[in-house]
RNA sequence: GGGAGGAUAGCGAAGUGGUCAAACGCGGCAGACUGUAAAUCUGUUCCUUCGGGUUCCAUGGUUCAAAUCCAUGUCCUCCCA
């Protein structure tokens, strides 16, 4: 069965939706933080731990599962949530993030994109046909169509080219796309440029995807007002009954502007990255637990978090501990809590724009979190409407 | 009792006359991380009022110049008896 999004409400000061997606594996509310398990894996977590934090579709990854084990292997498996023993719905990334984090500029061409495997040195060819067909194979509920990923830095010349030919691999790809039980969605690029947003996005909801994405943002040489601005610029372009997804992002503002803006899912590495170095979202805050001043600090996390570690009731103190000696342990909980703390602010943006206060929900999360709007949007505070 | 080799910043360890406040590793203290080549990477780690000051076991010496050479002492390790 293919996954279904239904709108239920919009906001009354601005444009944030509340949905709902209808999958086999049930029924879950928009907006929505995906977790991201790049390599068929949550890192540190089982399946369980990630129920655990309430989440609902989470994230794997073509180019990674097609270099290992391969896709054949994860069919004979009986497919990704098979092989991975995740009862949940699954979204897969089409590798389009790796033509901009591992492919030079040179290696893409009109075919697809030459890469290095990263694993042995191999060279490899990456084309919307093959990441479609490997999707198909892993059997995830919504594949990506195969787009490049250009820095936000890139020139308005090389970004049209570029929005051009990633629209051409989104028809090539949709024409290959088989897998009946799965979504196929079309990815909007273009940078912060307002003409070339409007391009991609019509164009691409020309060729009527399940699904949209805003892709490009949290990259290389972008500031808040670039990503902000490239979700204003494709939002109106987008039809109202389908899923919105931000693709990377984020940070808990980047999440609350991007929800703010008509924006229903987001995936992010970061609560699982920000884990495994040692650093945890707070409602005040991010906090570095490595930091000295917790050597004896027996507080919870946070006293409000209802995760498993701070349930448990594991001090500062322990987990720093933990941090320091290196203990895997230390990956986990703090996963956990990281996953928790973003997934709890998806549930509260819900809340919020269920009583129509959405906005002052966002002063008084930056208040708490960031303490001041310079610290939540950095020097370009002044061009974000707050 | 005889012989040999050592002693360098919190620890380990380079350096054997000037370019040495002294490589590198660990540990410590911070920072970065947004569709994961990331349990990774970066900075910093004698004191300082940032001008400079005081260092390489101790003391004395050689030299324009010593962590580096010489003498003595102290301590450590190994081998022989």
């Amino acid at each position: 069965m293919k996954l279904k999004y239904n709108l239920l409400k919009e906001e009354k000061h601005s444009k944030a939706r509340l949905g709902q997606i209808v999958t086999k594996y049930g029924t879950y509310e928009t907006p929505m933080f995906m977790p991201v398990g790049t390599a068929g894996t949550v890192k540190t977590l089982t399946p369980n731990e990630v129920k655990e934090t309430k989440a609902g579709i989470i994230l794997s990854n073509t180019y990674h599962l097609w270099l290992r084990p391969g896709e054949d292997i994860v069919a004979a498996a009986g497919g990704l949530h098979e092989f991975m023993k995740w009862d949940g719905p699954i979204l897969t990334d089409s590798g389009g993030f790796q033509v901009f984090s591992l492919a030079n500029p040179k290696d893409i061409s009109e075919e697809g994109v030459k890469f290095k495997n990263h694993l042995n040195g191999d060279s490899l060819l990456l084309t919307p046909e093959k990441s479609i067909a490997i999707q198909n194979k892993l059997d995830s509920d919504i594949a990506m169509s195969f787009d490049e990923c250009p820095p936000a830095s890139a020139s308005h010349d090389y970004m049209e080219k570029s929005i051009q030919r990633t629209l051409r691999w989104a028809k090539r790809g949709k024409d290959v796309h088989q897998n009946p039980n799965q979504c196929l969605f079309g990815i909007v690029q273009g940078g912060a440029y307002e003409d070339l947003r409007k391009i991609s996005a019509t164009e691409t909801v020309a060729m009527d995807f399940d699904g949209y994405s805003i892709g490009g943002v949290a990259n290389d040489g972008e500031n808040k007002d670039m990503m902000y601005k490239a979700i204003d610029y494709s939002i109106p372009y987008l039809p109202k009954d389908k899923l919105r997804y931000l693709m990377g992002v984020g940070e808990p503002i980047d999440i609350i502007e991007g929800v703010i803006r008509g924006i229903d899912i987001f995936d992010c590495v970061s609560p699982t990255r920000l884990a495994r170095h040692g650093h945890v979202l707070t409602k005040y805050g991010k906090i570095n637990i490595r930091n000295a001043q917790y050597k004896e600090d027996f507080n919870k996390l946070s006293d409000d978090c209802d995760c498993s570690t701070c349930q448990m009731g594991y001090t500062k103190a322990y987990l720093r501990h933990l941090v320091v000696a290196n203990e895997a342990l230390a990956a986990r909980l703090l996963s956990i809590h990281n996953i928790r703390f973003l997934i709890h602010l998806t549930e509260e943006l819900r809340t919020a724009i269920k009583n129509d206060n959405i906005l002052e929900y966002k002063e008084e999360f930056i208040k708490n979190y960031y303490g001041s709007y310079q610290a939540a949007y950095g020097e370009y505070e002044k061009n974000i409407n707050k």
